[in-house]
DNA sequence: ACGTAAAAGATACACCATATCGTTTCAGCT
DNA sequence: AGCTGAAACGATATGGTGTATCTTTTACGT
């Protein structure tokens, strides 16, 4: 898991930068998907938010509040999975123009890894001569973590 | 687009060798998906056999005889896009393990293509380096096609 | 304190998909 | 030809995910 005072403090930052305003919801949201360190639909952040004190967050809280951090680099949504997770980069230095996520079937653990340059090389070529110029600068690949084995794909 | 006759044929020759019929609302929904030659969400499937002949389709039966022909390899379901794609290898003699596809985020073209090995390979090194033993057999990836312009990702 | 705009709340609804159960159809048998 | 059981289909309900729209509340600068 990440720095989680670290990760709120840029998430401050953020928000100021983008002269809006860094709200308890935003907060709670932000650190439900931090904490939880896994991918989570937004209506399993709704409920761990009312978890953590007995108000009660709205679904579309959830939906507007989770655009407004992938706005601001801070979470990514994974379509494969219709899951949120924490951006793993939020606290270090780090500048990623791209994101790729590996997604166990089985269990639903997430790893936001770095694919090498070759790689993403070799899918872009194999696009370009399908005739598609760009692909999405976010790749998404289902597999099986360590801990589970493929059944079926 | 494929050989309509052929691949129906086939898809009649399948069903035999599973010794399950290829009935007439199988046949509807194959053709619609062949003769469309894009990706379709299972409801829009439904209103197209309801365009062919004045009979109800249910979106119920849509459901269960895209599982069917998904099982027969005859089609694909697009986890990325919610939708379905006839197999474009249903009559040719191309046996494919593997299935990946580029899928246009603006005008939802959809190409079946073939990785090369090596771009696989890597797909599968970074994936180990990550902890996962193994990745899915289908791959997703989202992308512009020559028609359309990448506005943002 | 007050006005304004951002943020949040509330309700309705669209779309994709599955569960369940009753009804019809059809191949194979007598 | 009629019977029968399994396959196929129809119908209804429901769940999960997400968007649209409108109202109310809150925070902040003046």
């Amino acid at each position: 898991m990440l720095d989680y005072e670290k990760a709120i403090s840029v998430a401050e930052q953020k928000c100021a930068d983008r002269g809006i305003r860094f709200t308890r919801r935003r907060k709670q949201v932000l650190t439900v998907l931090i904490k939880a360190d896994a991918a989570l639909s937004a209506y399993e952040i709704a409920e761990l938010c009312d978890a953590e004190d007995d108000s009660k967050m709205p679904a579309m809280s959830v939906y507007r509040i989770l655009e407004l951090l992938q706005d601001g680099n801070l979470i990514h949504r994974l379509e494969l999975a219709n899951k949120y997770v924490s951006c793993a980069h939020i606290s270090c230095s780090h500048k990623h123009k791209q994101s790729q996520f590996l997604i166990c079937d089985s269990c639903r653990h997430v790893e936001e890894i770095d694919l090498s340059s070759e790689a993403v090389d070799a899918l872009q070529v194999a696009a370009s001569a399908a005739g598609f110029n760009s692909i999405s600068s976010q790749l998404e690949i289902k597999g099986w973590c360590a801990q589970c084995q493929p059944s079926s794909n």
